[in-house]
DNA sequence: CTGTTAGCGCCTTCAG
DNA sequence: CTGAAGGCGCTAACAG
């Protein structure tokens, strides 16, 4: 392995000189620079990451925690994770993979204290995260991303008010609020004025999880703003079963109800089963459309599902970018910012039946 | 952040000292060991990877090749990924993930050349994969995983002899003949004498991928083995279409079959829907069975599939241990090693109608 | 059993 | 525009 000693002989400069030419962090005459580089070149040089993470400080490493795989939405996770590690490898960073065991905050603080990595990525934030606070105190750079937290939301709650007086967190997030609406307009162009939102679990939502508690809420605001006959909302755990009990209970207590949005990609099989059993044709006789969900979750179904998908590839882009400009200390402002769940037709909603012709 | 000075000093002892208790790597007395770790203890004190790894030439980091997460059989995937992460922290090692980016060679290359990272783990790996070869002609240690690669196999044909003549190569992978076999006795068992298998692609078998090749060789010989009155093969897209079609064509083509091993996960909804829309009832008039899936897409089915699971946890530790032993210089000879899918019965599969009853 | 010290490969201030 | 030199924090001989 050459080292840039061997560059800075090879080329008849000094080692700094050759430093400089990699980091262009001062002026060097077009001559000198194209023999450095003809040298590297010829000697394959590679600088060594560690001696440059041990001189700079700066390791060009980012972390990403990842929530536990058993719950979650968990299609999505994957593609996340990979998103961003390449978005990261674009700018010159590796991403390394942090597992749940670092739920245990005082590992994470190890970690952190090891200075192994420049900045972190965090996934799956709760509303009252003491990852969160325990980052903040810390000058660590961090990013916190997707569906997941409350911090900096509009909504005017105490957890909100919280968190947004810490205008120093970056994060990214799906804008649920935005995205329901979608999902709602979209039916009401399709004649619907009546659906039923399918949450995921009471306890989730108790939990403070953002996502659920933010759809929950939207969906509550969402009744004056738009004219549905009936806009109901269930809680759903994450199960086949559950999406099997609550859509035979929908369609038995509300037989207007003819379209149903679901955020539970893990209940969804079963509210397609419930609706396969009280004969119910997707689309014809009632509509489906999965929200924050895959394409993957949505192929493993018949008819396939629209969905609002999760911008994984946006989300990770703009989480990384962000993480890096603060690492290098180009702030342009923090980051935050939602984005809604763009509409992938699929074939599981279509009109209202028009009530005449029944 | 404390160094390894500053411990020496509050422990009134040399920076070696520190370093060797931290080791463990030379005798140190009780009474000094004491103190030394009283004063860590105190300062808060954590070595610093990056000097660490300059020093020592270890950075106790592993770097795990995912693949594209387009195509595959993909849910296991992120379970894998956290399984090798969670596995190489517990002997302190943390894992850095590597997209495909890094199919391309000379990418690979330089990044091995940099020596980021101590060993790598390989997943997909495919019959002729260059990018064993260009791992082989380093030094750097590796280990190939699961489902993917003819390395090794005892199979005697010549893709097999041309690597297993390189006993150095480290691998472990699913045992696709044993699994198999677990199917069909399991089969033979519910009185099943007529079974199809659903492999995946022609073209990813000509491509040479591992477990296509090797089910479909290893359903050859079981021919022999076993007595079955049909024992089909088919190759099938991994979309919902083809396994669409191809059930549709069995059900009409073979009416005596009852059963089938389905390995692609994606091609598996359609092949639900074939059943359904024939008006075949799983399991009672057809069983189904999922080859190396895992339990997330078993349960977007339903009824929910009876899998042979990929064994995730299992493979994943395996490697990782194999590979810091490399590492770390304590071979315990090569890793050679396959494993069987466990069976999770989950309502998919069940006695074989008797054939009087009809 | 313990201390001294020379690097590991690179960055970066300080001189020129 | 370029060199020289002092670390970064730790390991591993080499000496006692």
């Amino acid at each position: 392995m050459a080292t840039i000693q061997d560059v800075a002989e090879a080329a008849g400069v000094s080692v700094s000189t050759v430093s400089y030419v990699l980091s262009g962090s001062r002026p060097i005459s077009a001559a000198t620079k194209a023999r450095v580089q003809e040298a590297m070149e010829k000697l394959g040089y590679r600088p060594h990451p560690h001696a440059r993470a041990l001189a700079s400080k700066q390791s060009h490493l980012l972390a990403l925690l990842i929530p536990p795989t058993r719950r979650g939405l968990g299609e999505t996770e994957i593609d996340f994770t990979s998103h961003v590690s390449r978005e990261a490898l674009r700018a010159g960073y590796h991403t390394l993979l942090l597992t749940d065991e670092y739920d245990d905050l005082s590992s994470l603080q190890e970690f952190i204290h090891t200075s192994l990595v420049d900045g972190l990525i965090l996934m799956e934030v709760h509303t009252y995260d003491p990852r969160v606070q325990l980052l903040s105190t810390t000058k660590i750079p961090f990013v916190l991303i997707g569906r997941c937290e409350t911090i900096g939301d509009t909504t005017p709650d105490k957890s909100a008010e919280r968190f947004s007086s810490e205008p120093s967190l970056n994060w990214v997030d799906i804008d649920f609020e935005g995205t329901l609406h979608t999902a709602l307009e979209y039916f009401l162009e399709l004649g619907h004025r009546d659906v039923a939102f399918i949450n995921q679990s009471r306890a989730v939502y108790e939990n403070g999880y953002g996502p659920v508690v933010r759809s929950f809420e939207a969906l509550e605001r969402a009744r004056r703003l738009y004219a549905f006959e009936k806009l109901e909302h269930y809680f759903c755990e994450a199960t086949n079963e559950a999406g099997y009990e609550i859509t035979r209970h929908i369609i038995q207590q509300e037989p207007e109800i003819h379209a149903l949005i679901v955020m539970n990609d893990r209940a969804l099989p079963g509210v397609y089963r419930a609706l396969y059993e009280e004969k119910k044709r997707i689309p014809e006789d009632v509509s489906v459309l999965s929200m924050v969900s895959s394409e993957r979750a949505a192929e493993m179904l018949y008819p396939p599902v629209t969905t609002l998908e999760f911008p994984a590839q946006v989300l990770a882009s703009q989480a990384v970018q962000q993480l890096i400009c603060q690492i290098e200390g180009k702030q342009g402002g923090p980051l935050h910012n939602t984005l809604r769940c763009p509409l992938i037709e699929r074939g599981s909603t279509g009109r209202r039946a028009d009530k005449d012709s029944c």
